[in-house]
DNA sequence: AAATTATATCAAAAATTTTTTATATTTTTT
DNA sequence: AAAAAATATAAAAAATTTTTGATATAATTT
């Protein structure tokens, strides 16, 4: 890993859309048409943002008949770590709006 | 730690310049006037990242006269395990370019 | 084979970030 | 008190990223 594939990450993590997907993929794989209806966003909008966490290797896809269902892709230590601390990070914060 | 703080470390980290800055100040703080003659640029290039490193409370600065002096701000351990990162792959891949 | 569904891609527009050049501010030195 | 040194800030320009709307592609269903 050089310096422009951390580059590459942090570029990928910087963005409040990317990490909401990554934390929408905490439990499992889900196809585009999912994520376009839970996070209610268009549908170009989530295959750019997905195609950047691809780039970065945070995230691997599956192609299924018509549907393409994306994924965490932790296999890299570093890159696991970054998502879990992504997701925790999230969750915490969740909770501080419900309990405040 | 919201997400939007999340957001600001990532962005900080994103760009190559910035990664530079954390690695050079792995052995101790400096001036402003010294990140500009060992790095070559100009001097408010540097402030303009620097600035972005302090917002993001990544690194923490230090007037004394008319320097300021700059070193990473490691008191959270999130980001403490960010820069030692950063830090560390940096110089994996400055050995690379010597022993390839 | 036509219609439908899911997704990617492209081009234009909008928004944000970075760089550059010039200037302001503060402290120290002369 | 003027000059010099170090740094920040501001405004404009350049570059990059993000969003949007339209269209293309590929697989499935009718």
């Amino acid at each position: 890993m050089n310096i422009s594939d951390l580059v590459k990450i942090f570029k990928a993590l910087s963005d409040e859309t990317r990490l909401k997907l990554l934390a929408l993929l905490e439990n499992g794989e889900l196809c585009v048409c999912e994520i376009v209806s839970i996070l209610k966003m268009s549908q170009p909008k989530v295959s750019f943002h997905l195609n950047i966490l691809k780039d970065a290797e945070l995230v691997k896809m599956r192609k299924e008949g018509t549907r393409i269902f994306y994924s965490l892709d932790d296999s890299n230590l570093f890159k696991r770590f970054l998502i879990l601390s992504v997701i925790e990070k999230i969750k915490d914060d969740k909770n501080e709006e419900v309990n405040p």
